[in-house]
RNA sequence: GGUUGUUUAGCUCAGUUGGUUAGAGCGCAUCGUUCACAUCGAUGAGGUCACAGGUCCGAGUCCUGUAACAACCACCA
């Protein structure tokens, strides 16, 4: 043996895993009997965006392979399925930033280009995150390796979806929704970051009263004032009429409850289309929509000419000026209130009217707050439980469609001579840029140039649609595919059923490995994406399969730099795991990244913990050297543990042993990872080397047994954490020391006699 | 605005149902080492467990309040 441990020789230890078989469970000619008689552990990776490397974030995953390695140890059928997702808008960002490099931009692409482009730059690279998982020593099962655009997963969602037409959960309406006018498009609420921005609140004389607003830009698309209805400085005007000053619109006061007379003016301005809470009330008291902003974000012909075109800010800044000459500007405060930010980009979203495909969550919430809360499905750490509990209590209906083109178009289909009101962008034949209503292009443009130069459509809200293309084609030819893509969580929502080949069509003509596998035992991820994709996947499950997907919820830790910060592009302080395990090994990350660690507290990586960590991966083997220099020297041929023979110091090393056996099954069990290791480490280091070690030295003959036994179920003990050094050391060392299991791997967990 | 979490040795953090002198890693000090490992060994210094009350025979641990920090959620102008 070296007479330090070499972690180069580690992809070759992956090897010999993989080609054992050991990570691919066989599933039984009877799924469903077998599972009966005894339950397969499973865990689904999360999927790693396959367009990156992993980041520090996903080295996380070594949780599950403890937790999996553990089970296949304990001689539970085990499965650890891992994919890539596709990531949609994340993609489509990274590859619009390559494009900016190259001076072009997403609006010099046709919909089927852009999306081959994004196709051939995430396959590119593709493979780096599946060597890195590779690398980290995950005992995933390759041969099931899955990927969120594989024709067979788009099929189930598009199925998953026309069921959830059929049974009315569908539906199309002309909301407000967040949107980034620079992403161009729709975002959900959880998309959007709050910030606190220092502005001012500008005091507007209307005439009969006075109104206070944030975004003066707005007051072009006014068509109402609220009062509070108790206010006795307005009442008496609630009813009447004023003229919308710059504009020159009659709009009426109205009187809502929810206007705070306490507040600037106790006038609200109202405008239905670039508010949420005056889209509200909008909607209530039936007032008129009028959008000023299109999706470019420039005003649009709503408002007055001098206007148009402008961007929000350049009208802000002109329907002040305009104001103040007016004389109409009472006066400007500070004031700092919060605005979503577009999660992406960063910029302002805009509050924006736009016709959207949403999914009803009410009947889908309340069952995945069922489960949660009988326990059927457990949290852990627990605290969890709870902002899960209120944030599905407090569940909108989901908007579901993002105008990007990377990613699983929305299987709806128009017939665009039933539809003429369709607004189409398209790039001609001369390679322009043309926007118009169907009704317009059609007499001069041929069908098939509209369609092969497609970017996107916007049909009507009330736009008649089919859900199959052959329908839609018996209506007549000039049919176009919806350009609006599902977001991303609607597909890795449904990956637990999905990867194991659940037939939404047909539930029991399901592939044997979902019968096995579902409901999968553990789900593991951050507690970042709870209510993206955790919350998704159990309203999916249970909607879908009838099932939980998950019997348990693990959420680890996040991992941040030295200094507890987190870790991100603009500090700099982003760490690639590859680089460390060049430097320290994977077992000296794996362990560094629990060790210590309390369950679901964050952790603060560092490289004075790898190097500590380095140095028990070492520890490990020179004491595996050790005992193979002794039994050179003595020259045993075989081994056996007798009792009656043991001294003083080899009861207390085999007592201890049993303790750590002990507490290490129940730490594992009970998730708390950080304790375990802690403990193994102690009792490997302190106890075995330094006590034990030292003391028997005089004597390696009679504590040969002992140590080859110590040395045996310590190896298992820690290799569900560091599994390559303990495998290198157990192929090293198995023939000298008369072990008789083939490989660590698929050892036996130890038991306490 | 609402919710949750954190506050323990110089640094990063453990501390499981409250139980005798509060722990680890790193760092630090002194000594040692050709005999598994200097990626080592031995010894040691260092903490009024954020603060103020309370419950208890007993509180780092439970309760109340305060402060600082962090995160999450959120359609108020």
């Amino acid at each position: 043996m070296d007479k330090a441990y070499q972690s180069a020789h580690e992809s070759d230890i992956y090897r010999l895993w993989e080609q054992s078989g050991a990570f691919t469970p066989v599933v039984p000619s009877d799924p469903v009997k077998a599972r009966e008689a005894r339950e397969p552990f499973t865990i689904i990776l999360p999927p790693p965006n396959a367009n990156n490397p992993l980041h520090a974030g996903h080295i996380m995953y070594v949780v599950e392979d403890i937790l999996v390695r553990y089970h296949r140890m304990l001689g539970d059928p085990t499965l650890w399925l891992p994919g890539t997702d596709h990531a949609g808008i994340e993609s489509q960002f990274v590859f619009e930033k390559e494009l900016k490099k190259q001076g072009r931009s997403r609006f010099d692409y046709d919909r089927q280009t852009l999306y081959r482009l994004i196709d051939e730059f995430v396959a590119q690279n593709k493979d780096i995150a599946i060597s890195q998982l590779k690398m980290m020593g995950f005992s995933l099962d390759w041969t099931r390796l899955k990927f969120t655009l594989d024709p067979d997963h788009v099929a189930r969602i598009y199925a998953v979806f026309n069921r959830m037409h059929h049974d009315g959960l569908v539906y199309r309406d002309e909301k407000i929704v967040n949107y980034c006018t620079f992403c161009g498009t729709a975002f959900s609420n959880l998309e959007v970051v709050h910030k606190t921005v220092n502005g001012h609140l500008w005091y507007i004389n209307y005439g009969p009263l006075s109104v206070a607003t944030t975004r003066p830009e707005t007051m072009l698309g006014d068509t109402a004032v609220a009062v509070n209805p108790s206010d006795i400085r307005y009442q008496k005007l609630i009813g009447t009429k004023l003229k919308l000053p710059l504009v020159g619109r009659e709009i009426p006061i109205i009187g809502e409850e929810s206007v705070d007379p306490e507040f600037g003016t106790g006038a609200v301005k109202v405008t239905p289309s670039h508010s949420p809470e005056d889209y509200d009330m909008g909607k209530k008291f039936h007032l008129e929509f009028i959008r000023i902003f299109d999706y470019d974000g420039r005003a649009n012909a709503n408002v007055p000419e001098k206007y148009r075109s402008l961007y929000p800010q350049q009208v802000r800044e002109a329907v002040v000026r305009d104001l103040e000459a007016a004389g109409l500007l009472e006066k400007v405060v500070d004031y700092s209130h919060e605005v979503g930010h577009c999660y992406k980009c960063g910029r302002p979203i805009e509050p924006i009217t736009a016709p959207q495909w949403f999914i009803k969550v009410k009947t889908l919430a309340d069952q995945a707050l069922q489960v949660v809360q009988d326990d059927t499905i457990k949290i852990f750490p627990k605290r969890f439980k709870k902002s899960y509990l209120t944030w599905m209590k407090n569940l909108r209906d989901w908007p579901v469609s993002r105008q990007i083109v990377w990613g699983h178009r929305l299987p709806i289909w128009y017939n665009l001579d039933e539809n003429p009101d369709t607004q189409i962008t398209f790039i001609d034949k001369s390679g322009k840029n043309i926007t118009d209503l169907y009704k317009n292009l059609k007499d001069n443009f041929d069908f098939a140039q509209i369609k092969n130069g497609l970017q996107s459509l916007i049909a009507p809200v009330n736009a008649k649609y089919y859900l199959t293309e052959a329908e839609a084609l018996q209506a007549g030819e000039h049919t176009l595919q919806e350009t609006d893509t599902f977001d991303t969580w609607f597909s890795s929502g449904q990956w637990p059923y999905s990867t194991l080949g659940f037939n939404p069509e047909d539930p029991s003509k399901s592939a044997p490995d979902f019968k096995y596998f579902y409901p999968t035992s553990l789900l593991d991820t951050m507690w970042d994406i709870l209510f993206f994709w955790v919350a998704r996947m159990i309203m999916f499950g249970l909607y879908v399969t009838g099932k939980v997907p998950f019997e348990v919820v693990h959420l680890h830790s996040r991992v941040n730099d030295a200094q507890g910060q987190k870790m991100s592009k603009s500090r700099g302080n982003v760490i690639n795991p590859s680089t460390f395990v060049a430097q320290y090994g994977a077992d000296a990350l794996r362990f560094a990244l629990v060790y210590g660690v309390a369950p679901g507290s964050d952790i603060s990586l560092s490289e004075d913990k790898l190097r500590a960590q380095r140095n028990f991966v070492n520890k490990l083997w020179n004491a595996a050297r050790f005992i193979e220099l002794m039994v050179d020297k003595v020259g045993i041929t075989g081994f056996s543990l007798d009792p009656a023979k043991f001294n003083a110091d080899d009861k207390a090393i085999i007592a201890e042993l049993n303790r750590v056996i002990a507490a290490t099954t129940k730490n594992i069990n009970r998730y708390h990872f950080g304790a375990a290791s802690e403990d193994l480490y102690q009792f490997f280091w302190h106890q075995f080397c330094d006590i034990y070690i030292e003391k028997v030295k005089d004597r390696p003959a009679e504590a040969l047994p002992v140590l080859a036994h110590v040395l045996l179920n310590s190896l298992k003990l820690l290799h569900p954490f560091i599994p390559f050094v303990t495998e290198t050391i157990y192929q090293t060392l198995k023939e000298k020391l008369h072990y008789t299991e083939a490989l660590l791997i698929t050892a036996a967990w130890p038991q306490n006699d």
